[in-house]
DNA sequence: AGAGGCTTCCAAAGCGCTTTGGCTATTTTG
DNA sequence: CAAAATAGCCAAAGCGCTTTGGAAGCCTCT
């Protein structure tokens, strides 16, 4: 069932019921009342891609992902995704995925907005200055950043959630139980997040006179393993840190394991909070001990940034509008008392 | 640049053009060459919206992908995305997520046929009878399941790992070792795959003349939590299993847990072997005690899914073709004889 | 030499929608 | 009451590609 069919049966021409059915004023709300009427019972549904080459909007958000043997998607990724599709469906948007060559993510960003592939593309992970976002401001294509960027002459529309205030306040805790050698196992130093996260922490410090030396930060990819070795190589110098602060969960399993390893207990040798992104397959409070943490979910972020494209796709939503979401921090057992 | 204008500046017909692009035969060799190169010289690149109008066809591969504030996308999708999308790029094809109600997941891929907005899907999670399969198999559209179902009258194109087979000699080299009382953590029963891997499980234990009793089987969601209380439930039990065999790394880890907060030991008190999908960020021979495994790369798995639709979609692979992966067993610490 | 067959090209008709530019009544205005 | 505005509808022109149905030119064959 086509227009061409749908308008003859009306006995109305293609262009009226078109425009009955995309909610234009110039037709009779009688009429409009009988062509919906009569779309919705013959199933009527416009061709996509008849409409796409019509209007250039394909209904699709888009994502570039960096793909390639040694690239490893976050399992972040996943819980984002999962956000982001509960609101896309609920607003018939479909998501492009376009898997890229991670080292020319340009090309495949230059090539989905000349072929009006997506209405608008969300960016993840950004770094300071990252070149995506330089390019896809100027290719003029709706866009959010989940994250930040920094370092360039222009605004953009962002969400992202404190990592400075988060790790500000979990060190700030951390100071106030008495511990003086804190540390940091960051992600990527490279992204933002991390950047941020390292900032809020080393002013949590400073603003009791303390400093986080470069021994005590390790920045690496956030799986198991570097949690692991990161909390070695810490905990075996000579004066260790009484407490560290992780970003993210799955580096903290890596921290525990290690812990133990050296025959020392959480909290009574170390204190630990860990960044969480939610993840229903992994929570704080079933670690050995409960693991207390900065809180934010991914998938409402997730949600949100969808939330926020639509807006922008339909023109309901202009400029650079950041929005930095709050962190909550939640303590439970694996914090106390700096040992004496 | 488009056809018409590249057509124009060559003073050849958009036939002509579009037949010597697209390699038909009834095109002089050397007008060929012209329109090759011109083409590549101006960068032109044909509108993939007015192609697909025409031709029906997308360039993109489809999933339809259950959402909803109950239903969490497991870890497991992002590696298999991501072995899908390395070779997606390679074919220049890209990836549709359509977000489809839990509940009701036919409506969406009715859509996504009827508007021909992907050129061929693929399932993954069947269970037995998926409806899923009936659905796509009546309406046409190219697809290939990732694992497999059962109970249908018609054969269809897969790709599954040997998951009877893997957990069969699991189980049979813990029998071998002495063990009598077997334990399985298992996924959602009524996934294909937690049916394969019981069968195999009960397949072993039954050449030894052992069975796998109810209580020794629980069937649940693939967290850390519920390998925990799975574990703990069957530990606490009188005559508690001397050895595991579980369906997930993140659920061994809860297993884990609960041997620790019970005072028991691996491998003397329980012997304990996953299943690993290979994940980048979580690996078995991190364990407290190295983790021996099921191992096969869920990742490897996507690109040979992406390869076997790609084929499909361009009429090189036709049939049912099934393919089932073997596993390997890799045996590290966390197995030993059976106490005594 | 004329029929038939290739080769190589083209004009034009879709694909199914949106949108422009009218056109005809009907209503409002001065 | 004529003129102007408005409401409601339509035909046709795109959007940029593929594909159908020729057609012209040149060979080959009888």
């Amino acid at each position: 069932m086509n227009l061409k069919q749908l308008s003859h049966m009306l006995s109305l021409s293609q262009t009226t019921v078109s425009r009955a059915l995309n909610g234009y004023p110039e037709v009779n709300e009688e009429t409009r009342r009988r062509v919906m009427d009569a779309a919705k019972r013959h199933g009527y549904r416009p061709n996509p891609s008849a409409r796409r080459l019509a209007t250039g909007k394909s209904g699709m958000i888009g994502y570039v992902m960096p793909t390639g043997a040694a690239v490893d998607i976050d399992p972040h990724f996943v819980e984002f995704l999962s956000g982001l599709g509960d609101y896309a469906r609920s607003h018939e948007l479909d998501l492009a995925l376009s898997p890229a060559d991670a080292d020319d993510e340009e090309t495949t960003y230059r090539r989905i907005v000349a072929n009006r592939q997506v209405d608008a593309v969300y960016i993840s992970s950004p770094r300071p200055a990252d070149k995506r976002l330089a390019l896809v401001n100027t290719l003029g294509i709706p866009f959010i950043v989940h994250g930040r960027s920094e370092g360039f002459d222009f605004d953009y529309p962002y969400l992202d959630i404190d990592n400075e205030g988060a790790f500000h306040e979990a060190a700030r805790l951390l100071v106030q139980l008495g511990h003086k050698r804190l540390a940091l196992i960051n992600g990527n130093e490279r992204e933002t997040f991390a950047i941020h996260r390292e900032r809020g922490m080393r002013r949590a410090l400073a603003a009791s006179g303390l400093t986080l030396g470069e021994r005590h930060i390790r920045s690496v990819a956030m799986t198991e393993e570097n949690g692991y070795r990161a909390a070695r190589r810490l905990l075996e110098e000579a004066e260790p840190p009484t407490a560290i602060v992780c970003s993210s969960l799955i580096m903290a399993l890596g921290v525990v394991r290690a812990v133990r390893d050296l025959g020392l207990t959480i909290p009574g040798d170390l204190s630990l909070i860990a960044h969480d992104d939610v993840f229903p397959w992994l929570r704080p409070e079933n670690f050995p001990v409960p693991l207390s943490t900065t809180r934010s979910s991914i998938r409402l972020a997730g949600a949100r940034v969808a939330e926020r494209l639509a807006a922008r796709i339909s023109g309901l939503e202009e400029g650079a509008r950041g929005e930095v979401w709050p962190v909550d921090l939640v303590v439970r057992g694996s914090v106390a008392g700096a040992p004496v």
